[in-house]
DNA sequence: AAATAATCGTTCGGGTACGAATTGTTTCAC
DNA sequence: GTGAAACAATTCGTACCCGAACGATTATTT
């Protein structure tokens, strides 16, 4: 992470190859520290917290929002973790195969399956979780405490730049 | 991408898991919105620039490191890119059977491999980037514009928070 | 009631993603 | 100068990750 070119650096090498093309340095910037610091965090994450307990972070994800609303119904899992049914169909097969989450169908449409943690899984949460909080706490440590609530305001603005539908207002 | 359920009903369905429990629900939402953000531009720009192109994500973010600084090492793409050099050598396979990059071993050191785009890949990259950053500008779009170069700041604050070395400063 | 359409979860194929082990190269100690 | 240590990229094994296609179930039409 980090790479080792500095910003203005790269804005003249990219300058150089569309010249005089307008190019918004700004936008770029932002989106390329998103992936920075999403990618960061992440493995932050996996190192520290989940690769003890053998969970990617993808698998805790899962854990944590069925662990927050069970019983609930895969596609609600997936909307609400942020990745497509396919993905969550395999993470869903190897937690199961690991004990911690529980399939069924649901009883009022066939089509439906809910999920549920394990008593393992419910567990491995409770302990989890705090500690992960934790590492989230030092994720945010370096922004100023009254600039928090704008942090979450910009990234909320973001997803809602590129969500497919409702983008007026 | 956008959960439905909303972020007070999160925290309070969490606040009951671990009752009594401290928690620090800002660097939670933060965190978490980190990530909707990240994975909601990386589909969007997927979706509109670069499936017509049979690309991937990370297959176009290696195009686009290279493109800028050719020839590169291997280990700088990898730094640059925010990915192991593991991944990067799949990734560079697949665009080599495509005919976008080459690789060749330096001459001056028998252990690196230095990598170009083909004349292909080039002009492929000229016609990209500008459409890229097109769509750059819509990501940012509903971040006001004085707000912009802070929004650049904390996503950095937030990779230097979890970068494992150089803690301090 | 029987086609038809819509919706759900899964499967499939191709392409990332990582850490650990491997192979090849250079450098360092002596 | 030769063995050891350091370093670079790749390979390997396992686990995501997605769109598209699929089979099963429910809803809608007529």
């Amino acid at each position: 992470m980090a790479g080792e070119h500095t910003l203005t650096e790269t804005e003249s090498a990219v300058a150089q190859k569309l010249n005089g093309l307008v190019l918004d340095f700004e936008a770029m910037a932002i989106a390329s520290n998103l992936f920075r610091a999403a990618n960061a965090v992440r493995n932050h994450m996996e190192r520290t917290v989940l690769a003890p307990h053998d969970l990617t972070w993808t698998a805790f994800v899962v854990l944590w929002v069925t662990w927050i609303w069970e019983p609930i119904e895969t596609r609600t899992i997936a909307a609400e973790a942020g990745f497509s049914k396919a993905t969550l169909s395999g993470v869903l097969t190897t937690l199961e195969g690991r004990n911690l989450v529980t399939r069924e169908k649901s009883t009022t449409d066939g089509r439906l399956v809910m999920v549920r943690l394990t008593p393992v899984g419910r567990r491995l949460m409770k302990k989890l979780f705090p500690k992960f909080n934790e590492e989230e706490r030092t994720v945010v440590s370096r922004i100023h405490k009254n600039q928090r609530a704008n942090a979450a305001d910009m990234l909320r603005s973001i997803c809602l730049a590129v969500t497919p539908f409702d983008k007026s207002k």
